[in-house]
DNA sequence: GCGATCACG
DNA sequence: GACGTACGTGATCGCA
């Protein structure tokens, strides 16, 4: 190891390292080696935040001195001073114990000193380290956040939170202490500190400490003339206590003299070696900072360009087919193959309307071809007037397609994609009905919803550290964003091939994974069989009547300007109605109203529930704006977007479901949103009056009723739940009997509506807070519902608790039908976000299970209907209704397997210990059948 | 691109 | 003792 004298241009980097591995370990996400699950996540912050301070930190802030300075052994000469000193803490967790030598070798594999001593804490190296560079001059940054350190904080040493990136000087010493860093000591020793166990004086605090210490100059003197203190008590405490603050003082202060074993001198930096650096990075299968660590060492030209470990990714191995012999080749290849990567290029996002620009294939890593179908544009070698070129050269798309046919619909050949039913939708309208598939998104869904996202940028960033070419390089983005079928040939080749290789990589990667965490047949079942059912529903999109939304459009937009003028004249001004801070100036500003809660940003809140508090004060305004706000979001949400949402081919409307959207596994549904149509107001229900059936048709709805009380029945087992289900009572108002002790005969409407209020509670991870604001009750109030509500039905108390038990201990959870969520924050010190990861605990099971249902109830469906010779087709999914259109004569028929398949839609898999209830009609328009 | 608001289950 | 909360979504608007 080098050495390099201390002087004025040194700066030496201490690392507090014993105390950075505990907060990296609780504050990253976890995360364990996949080879065989060693919990490596402290390890890789580690790693991650050394190789960021050697390497990225340039000019003056460049260590030239640098060591990481770990505990050794948990007996210091604190612990003779005072035997409870540090006695509080707990052993460290499992999941930690084997980090701690591998963080150690991490330091060193870094080239790193790791330093310790016995009978020492690390923050007396740090201290005895910091002093003797200081006193040559240098710079020291101690790289910590723990308060301890403070006290050696001067203008040539400051600390640095690299996980929050900040740095800490004097005046954050100062700001946290409220005394500048020489007497940080002091207020410790009078403070106390729990989580170290120092006693300091009972009842005194930081502010407290700070206070006494501005008054009397030290806490010696202060002890000395603690007779002077005014007030009784505190004076009392400090003469009681005087020895114990003086033992406090002994063990915050730092010791600067501890006989280190390496002299200052010799922490002088030095290079990694490459080899044992990557070699240790690569035995913890770091992917990304290998990564990292490779490509710097390559480019400062140390190492040889490799591409060990996964077969790398080469663009230029790609191939164009641009001639019918060459496509005929690897349709070959891709028989024999057995397994391919397919994706679609089209114009536009809207597979219903979009062209077909190009198909890419891929068949193996590296072995990826893109098919040009519909380019217009010339590439490189054409001309470059675009208004007289010639398109480029390219297989007939009619040819291409023929030829591609057989093999996209060949049983015996699997076609992978990534959110394929994009894919599928936009093949069927071009003849081709691919089967059979698998999907790497919906894959990777099973595996890890509430972990990640699983976009294919993402997944390939996670997995084979690759960035593939991102859109935007290739098509450009806002004003000057081109669409795929005028990218020159070469950069469409690259992008368009890669997806599909990218696509089958991750394919190979993932699918074995569902089995190690039994989600297959989640997978299988749930997920894999509905993309072809949304892919149906999805093409036949559902009749919308342009007309009737028009002219309620007008009806609205006029009531609206009557509402504008009314404001206006209210406000004394002129406003703009649909701005938040606008509103928020007059209502609060100009007019003075007292403002009730705030928005995260600061701002008077203006939502409903406040402009409600007011308008029910007299107030006139907040009245008007709320019927105001009703009616523009009508408006511009649905009458005037689902006019434009109708398609001028098939006069439908074609929303599209998001399958790996929602955390739970329901559906989301988007462009048009079709699941947040409204009804629960008078005016909202008109919309749904647009939405008709084909002349000679009916729409039938047909809904689960009380699917996830029914759910929550069954999973928490309550007998008296399951009892009322099973004999077909109103359940609330049972609720409300049982918590309240009153007869359900003519039971006060306001009873009920808190026993449901409380149901619905149950289901989101009840809080007296949500309950009170809900029924505008106090916490109070709310807090003694709950009270009563546990009494009576214990079950469900038990079962959220072991559910968030099992969620603590495995951090996800399932549905009935093995679906999983994992929940990472369930173990997170924010106690905000600790709290909301239960309530999704809770949530997730009985919301997630509503979802299984429903969708096997979908995958059954069409078979069901064909069995019975039914034209119905099902054209809508909101969450537990399903949507039909079928010939008016046949609707009796068709209700009725509707309604069984529905009905039996768990079994076989789950024989639930409740009736599931649906009802079901058939009308004219939505609005008559819901 | 983000926060505020509000439509649905 | 304070914090910040009901669960799950998507679309539109104003505003920086």
């Amino acid at each position: 190891m080098p050495t390099a004298p201390i002087n004025e241009d040194s700066h030496l980097y201490l690392i507090d390292a014993s105390a950075y591995i505990f907060r990296a370990f609780h504050a990253l996400p976890p995360l364990s080696r996949a080879s065989d699950g060693l919990p490596v996540g402290a390890v890789a912050g580690f790693c991650n935040m050394l190789w960021k301070l050697l390497e990225e930190l340039k000019g003056d802030d460049r260590p030239t001195h640098f060591a990481c300075i770990f505990d050794k052994g948990s007996y210091t000469f604190r612990n003779d001073l005072y035997p409870d000193y540090k006695a509080n803490r707990d052993e460290p967790p499992e999941d930690l114990r084997p980090q701690f030598p591998l963080v150690r070798e991490a330091s060193i594999a870094f080239a790193c000193h790791a330093l310790e001593l016995e009978g020492y804490e690390a923050d007396d190296l740090i201290a005895t380290y910091a002093r003797q560079a200081e006193a040559k001059g240098a710079r020291v940054t101690i790289v910590s956040s723990d308060k301890d350190l403070m006290q050696l904080v001067t203008d040539k040493i400051t600390m640095l939170d690299t996980m929050k990136n900040k740095t800490l000087g004097r005046d954050e010493v100062f700001e946290k202490f409220g005394v500048g860093p020489e007497k940080v000591v002091d207020v410790q020793s009078l403070a106390g500190d729990s989580t170290d166990n120092v006693p300091g004086a009972p009842g005194i605090g930081v502010k407290t400490a700070a206070q006494l210490l501005d008054e009397y100059g030290t806490v010696e003197e202060l002890l000395a003339r603690a007779e002077e203190i005014k007030q009784p008590k505190r004076r009392q405490t400090l003469i009681d206590h005087a020895d114990q603050v003086r033992i406090s003082k002994k063990l915050v202060q730092l010791d600067e003299n501890v006989p280190v074993e390496v002299p200052v001198e010799d922490l002088a930096v030095c290079d990694p070696d490459p080899k044992t650096l990557i070699d240790f990075l690569e035995k913890m299968e770091f992917r990304t900072i290998t990564r990292r660590v490779r490509e710097t060492f390559e480019a400062d030209g140390v190492i040889e360009e490799t591409t060990a470990g996964d077969i790398g990714f080469d663009r230029e191995a790609y191939t164009c087919i641009r001639d019918f012999k060459t496509l005929e080749d690897w349709i070959a290849r891709a028989y024999e193959a057995g397994v391919i990567g397919v994706d679609c290029e089209t114009n536009s996002l809207d597979c219903q309307t979009c062209d077909l620009v190009g198909v890419s294939i891929a068949i193996a890593p590296n072995e990826a071809a893109y098919i040009p179908l519909g380019h217009i544009d010339p590439d490189h070698s054409g001309g470059d007037d675009m208004f007289d070129a010639a398109p480029p050269r390219q297989v007939r798309k009619e040819d291409a397609l023929a030829a591609l046919k057989p093999l996209l619909e060949d049983p015996a050949v699997l076609k992978v994609g990534q959110n394929f039913k994009y894919d599928l939708t936009v093949f069927h309208r071009n003849g081709i009905e691919v089967a059979p598939v698998d999907d790497t998104m919906l894959i990777s869904f099973a595996l890890h919803a509430g972990m990640h996202g699983h976009g294919m940028d993402e997944l390939s960033e996670r997995y084979f550290s690759h960035t593939p070419i991102p859109f935007k390089e290739v098509c450009g983005s806002g004003q000057k964003q081109i669409t795929f079928d005028r990218v020159p040939l070469d950069k469409a080749t690259e992008y368009a091939a890669e997806d599909a290789d990218v696509t089958l990589r991750l394919w190979t990667y993932l699918k074995p994974y569902l089995h190690k965490e039994k989600v297959t047949t989640v997978y299988e079942t749930l997920d894999r069989p509905l993309i072809p059912v949304l892919a149906d529903m999805e093409r036949h999109g559902i009749k919308v009547d342009r007309d009737f939304l028009s002219r309620l459009s007008a009806d609205f937009q006029q009531r609206m300007a009557g509402y504008e003028d009314a404001a206006y004249k209210a406000a004394g001004t002129e406003f703009n109605m649909g701005s938040p801070k606008q509103l928020g100036d007059i209502l609060f500003g100009e007019m003075g109203l007292p403002g009730g809660k705030k928005t995260k940003s600061g701002a008077w809140s203006t939502d409903a529930s406040q402009l409600e508090t007011l308008a029910a004060e007299g107030h006139e305004l907040p009245q008007i704006i709320l019927d105001w706000r009703t009616l523009s979001k009508l408006r511009s949400t649905y009458t005037e977007a689902l006019q434009d949402a109708i398609n001028p081919n098939t006069k439908r409307v074609h929303t599209s479901y998001s399958m790996a959207g929602a955390q739970t596994g329901r559906l989301s549904s988007t462009d048009p949103n079709l699941q947040n149509i409204p009804i629960r107001t008078e005016e909202g229900r008109k919309i749904r009056e647009a939405f008709i059936a084909e002349d000679g048709n009916v729409i039938i709805s047909a809904d689960y009723s009380q699917i996830e009380l029914r759910l929550l029945a069954h999973i928490a087992n309550i007998d008296a739940l399951k009892t009322a289900f099973n004999e077909g009572l109103d359940i609330h108002a049972m609720t409300a009997s049982e918590m309240f002790d009153t007869p359900i005969e003519g039971m006060d409407p306001m009873v009920r509506r808190r026993a449901k209020a409380i149901n619905f509670g149950i289901i989101y991870g009840i809080s007296a807070f949500g309950l009170a604001n809900q029924l505008g009750i106090d916490r109070g109030e709310a807090s003694d519902y709950i009270k009563a509500y546990f009494q009576k039905f214990p079950g469900i108390r038990k079962y959220m608790d072991e559910t968030k038990e099992f969620a603590k201990d495995n951090l996800y959870v399932q549905t009935a039908f093995g679906r999983k969520l994992h929940l990472k924050d369930m173990n997170s010190k924010n106690g905000a976000m600790r709290a909301f990861s239960e309530r999704q605990a809770i949530n997730a099971p009985i919301q997630g299970s509503a979802a299984d249902i429903i969708k096997r109830a979908m995958i059954e469906m069409p078979g069901a209907l064909a069995a019975k010779k039914l034209d119905a087709k099902m054209l809508l999914q909101v969450h537990d209704e399903l949507v039909f259109e079928c010939p008016e004569d046949q609707a009796e028929d068709t209700i009725a397997v509707i309604r069984r398949v529905m009905q039996k839609a768990p079994l076989p898999a789950l024989d639930l210990s409740v009736p599931l209830d649906v009802d079901a009609n058939a009308a004219k328009t939505w609005a008559e059948a819901h």
